[in-house]
RNA sequence: GCCGAAGUGGCGGAAUGGUAGACGCGCUGGUCUCAAAAACCAGUAGGGGCAACCCUGUGUCGGUUCGAGUCCGACCUUCGGUACCA
């Protein structure tokens, strides 16, 4: 206690409290969730914690105020299911495997025992029957099963790929699992390699990703975010004419945006990987064509980031006919060209590009304006001029704006056959396979004669064997486990071998809102009855660095098993609410190298769990986060003991000491004006200024209480009052003083007050006089006063007549129960 | 570069276009105490004035309005997202 800045000599003893209520209500079962109620349902989730072994105060701040939004959910009458469970897949576990020879199973398991430790001392409605572990196979089946079912559907595929490869974690990632060319797990710089893996065809459903409308409330940035991911462009695939070049193909075929640009067309480009490279490369330029597609193909992700301002490429020899005007133009091939959009080809207008406009001046190829910015002199512009303007040098299409201009030669085009009217999407296919151990087995066997056969339903689970060499090869660790990889085809009966990859941990994560309905759910990844009167969720819960990953997914994940008539709705999550980040003292990310990192454990022992929830929602709105800090929580602290003193005092001693009736009147508005304000910002997460009314209101009960100016009756019923709207946010202490008050067991089977607003309205208010919109007095005037009295009353006023005295009082604009604005000149 | 969010006291932050700074922290003074801590009371945006009061003030510069922290335009800064996507 000495040894740091928290110091608050608390009259109650947090740690019996906590302990008593928790033992309690565990005891009593009182935050099991029943399937069979009268009640309307609420579902809330928090996303889940991976299980690293320590509940770091940022899971505190994910949790603690949203269980407060799902008590107070609760108390609304709602049957609320508030679950928990562990994201118990992932690396990890297994490089602790690697670097101290702890199983992964061992160690995961372990860290959640610790940490369900931890998230009990939260104080949580958690129903722990629901909890879901997902790296169990009873979880983990229901992956495979429902994998079978992608695949079934035609929606798990197989392909040769090139895909992203993070040398450190020795495995694929996700396109999404990159951040700035280096892996989002360990930041190591990424590479490519060609792989066999296994995708889930997220394209299929870009369209209705895109579609929100299903969706309540989320928040517009993570929209925006999904938006852009999915990066849907409307465009022309245009062909050029390569007959000349006697290729195996006749043309080549380019998507662009900018139709309206193709008689601007100066040179074209293709990917490195384009497969008519090689073709086109004239003899004598073939040496130094493939010296450039090699470095290409083995350059980095980084290295082909870092030449972003310096233009590369290599001119094949070759020239392609632009079918509109018939021009003759060069093709190069250039690696800022991706052979995964689009076509892989480009059609190079320098005038109207930027990275064409480089290019092109690096390469000195000529720049042809046909989009004319409306002051244009003709000259020959320095940078690429990518705004709208009127279309020239384009035949019959000069002098229509170049919106008219895409419109026209879309349709001539198409009419010509020289190619059609597309769309483009950013977004690949989500690839699922890892390879490492500690993950869901891909339920799939290669058979000789078959092929790719999936494993029968029955014989699911396939089991990860607990015997496997973690150290990392480039190649699963199952792969060397004779007796997991050899099997019997299950068509043929002969000699087979399993699919050693893994799953990827989002697979995991994108239907656990389905398994917490049913979570004991046996002969079927849940009960369709319980996700029937469950799903969907209504409020979900978490941090926004999900946006485009496991949000996502989950969204496509959902479409795809309505599809496989597996589930009978399409989005998972109605609400979304994403919390901020909470930061160190020093207003730096939280991190150990900083020494900046705040051990929940340490404060729950210091204050109780009751002030770091209440400091966790005080210290701002909940989706800005915000620093730590220990002295802050010793007011919360503070404010705490305070109430505690206030609702152990005896009521009824204020019998007899005379109270006062304006005083009383005053209390009774000021406790219905707490309810409103309280019951309104909890409701839309602003638990900062709830919490702020709360203690305007017991600052209010301390004053009273010193001038004995109430009646025991309005005392009892201030207190019992605040306690109910105290209970979701601080559970225990208001469980406490409850009883203590003698109102019995427990203060969460309790409905929220109710506030009247006749009694909170005010029949005064002070009404503001401005002069010329500044303020120069405030007056006292009945609510239901009306405009020329308030006037009258307000040019009256001596502060106002110095003002207006010798000048000229031009009108008056008055605001109903706000003010009285007076211009002079 | 592009997209998005945000800039308010010493600090965290409040404020349907209508009293800027609620609530809390910190600080200052006081009560209690031998003393300290805790607790309680009072004060606390800056500047001026004995005072009543006055002036200035929500990143910068403009605009709309009787009135702007709030709306509009330009810019600066910070933080997220994204990164040659044709």
């Amino acid at each position: 206690m000495s040894t740091n800045s928290r110091q608050v000599e608390l009259r109650y003893d947090p740690s019996v409290i906590d302990a008593k209520w928790q033992q309690r209500w565990e005891k009593d079962a009182l935050h099991k969730v029943s399937d069979a109620t009268d009640k309307p349902k609420w579902y809330e989730m928090t996303m889940y914690p991976y299980p690293s072994g320590d509940l770091h105060i940022g899971h505190w701040y994910a949790m603690a105020p949203a269980d407060c939004h799902a008590r107070f959910k609760r108390m609304q009458g709602y049957n609320v299911l508030h679950p928990i469970g562990f994201d118990a897949f992932g690396l990890p576990a297994e490089n602790a495997a690697i670097s101290r020879g702890i199983h992964p199973h061992e160690w995961t398991m372990s860290n959640i025992e610790n940490m369900r430790r931890q998230l009990r001392s939260l104080g949580a409605i958690y129903d722990w029957d629901r909890e879901v572990i997902c790296c169990l196979p009873e979880y983990y089946k229901w992956n495979q099963w429902l994998f079978l079912k992608l695949f079934n559907q035609g929606l798990a595929y197989r392909a040769q790929a090139p895909v992203v490869w993070c040398p450190s974690c020795q495995t694929v990632l996700a396109n999404e699992q990159v951040v700035n060319g280096a892996c989002e797990r360990c930041d190591t710089q990424i590479t490519r390699k060609d792989l066999e893996q296994w995708f889930l065809k997220i394209t299929d459903y870009c369209e209705q990703l895109l579609d929100f409308s299903g969706l309540l409330e989320w928040p517009d940035r993570i929209l925006t975010m999904q938006r852009n991911w999915i990066g849907r462009s409307e465009g022309v695939e245009i062909s050029f004419d390569i007959e000349a070049c006697h290729a195996s193909f006749q043309e080549i075929r380019a998507f662009t945006t900018r139709i309206d640009t193709i008689f601007g067309v100066t040179f074209l480009v293709l990917a490195p990987e384009h497969p008519l490279v090689s073709e086109l490369t004239i003899p004598d330029r073939r040496d130094e064509v493939s010296k450039y597609v090699n470095k290409a193909r083995q350059a980095s992700e980084v290295d082909r980031l870092a030449a972003d301002k310096d233009k590369t490429g290599v001119f094949l020899g070759s020239y392609a006919v632009n079918r509109v005007n018939g021009e003759k133009i060069p093709i190069y091939t250039a690696d800022y060209v991706l052979t995964t959009y689009g076509t892989g080809a480009v059609m190079g207008v320098p005038a109207h590009d930027s990275r064409d406009f480089d290019f092109a001046k690096k390469f000195g190829l000529p720049i042809k304006t046909v989009i004319a910015p409306i002051d244009w002199d003709g000259s020959e512009p320095t940078a690429a001029y990518i705004a709208d303007g009127f279309m020239t040098n384009s035949l019959a299409y000069d002098g229509m704006t170049n919106a008219e201009g895409i419109q026209a030669l879309a349709s001539d085009i198409e009419a010509q056959g020289w190619g059609h009217r597309t769309t483009s999407y950013r977004i690949r296919d989500w690839l699922i396979s890892r390879q490492r151990y500690w993950g869901t087995p891909i339920p799939m066997i290669y058979c000789d004669k078959c092929g790719i056969v999936p494993v029968p339903e029955e014989d699911l689970p396939v089991l990860l064997p607990p015997d496997a060499d973690f150290t990392p090869s480039g190649e699963s660790p199952l792969a060397a486990n004779s007796n997991f990889v050899n099997v019997d085809c299950p068509n043929c009966l002969s000699p087979a071998h399993r699919e050693t990859d893994t799953m990827d941990t989002f697979f995991d994560s994108s239907w656990y809102m389905l398994r917490y309905t049913s979570p004991n759910s046996a002969d079927a990844p849940f009960d369709p009855t319980a996700v029937h009167n469950w799903m969907s969720v209504d409020q979900y819960t978490g941090g926004a660095e999900h946006a485009v990953m496991h949000l996502l997914y989950s969204r496509f994940f959902i479409k795809a098993l309505k599809d496989t008539g597996v589930v009978q709705f399409d989005e998972p999550f109605l609400r979304l609410f994403n919390q901020g980040v909470i930061l160190g003292e020093d207003h730096e990310k939280m991190s150990k190298s900083r020494g900046n990192v705040v051990n929940p454990d340490d404060v729950v022992g210091d204050l109780g769990a009751d002030a770091v929830r209440c400091f966790l929602m005080f210290i701002g709105p909940w989706d800005q986060g915000g620093p730590w800090s220990d002295v802050g929580i010793n007011g919360i602290a503070r404010w705490l003991n305070r109430v505690w003193v206030l609702c152990e005092r005896d009521g009824s001693v204020l019998d007899g000491t005379g109270s006062d009736d304006e005083k009383c009147k005053e209390t009774v508005k000021l406790l219905h004006q707490t309810i409103r304000k309280c019951y309104v910002e909890l409701d839309k997460f602003k638990f900062n200024t709830a919490i702020a009314a709360l203690m305007e209101f017991s600052n209010h009960l301390s004053k009273i209480w010193s001038e004995s100016s109430i009646n025991s009756q309005i005392w009892q019923d201030c207190v019992k009052t605040f306690l109910l709207m105290l209970a979701p946010i601080a559970p225990h202490i208001s469980e406490e003083l409850w009883e203590k008050n003698g109102y019995g067991y427990s203060i969460h089977e309790n409905p929220f007050p109710e506030w009247d607003d006749e009694l909170a309205s005010e029949n005064t208010v002070t009404l503001v006089v401005q002069v010329n919109g500044k303020v120069r007095d405030r007056i006292d005037v009945p609510v239901d006063i009306d405009q020329d009295t308030a006037e009258q009353l307000a040019l009256n006023s001596t502060k106002v007549r110095a003002y207006t005295e010798g000048n000229t009082v031009n009108k008056a604009i008055y605001i109903p129960g706000r003010l009285v604005n007076i211009v002079v000149s």
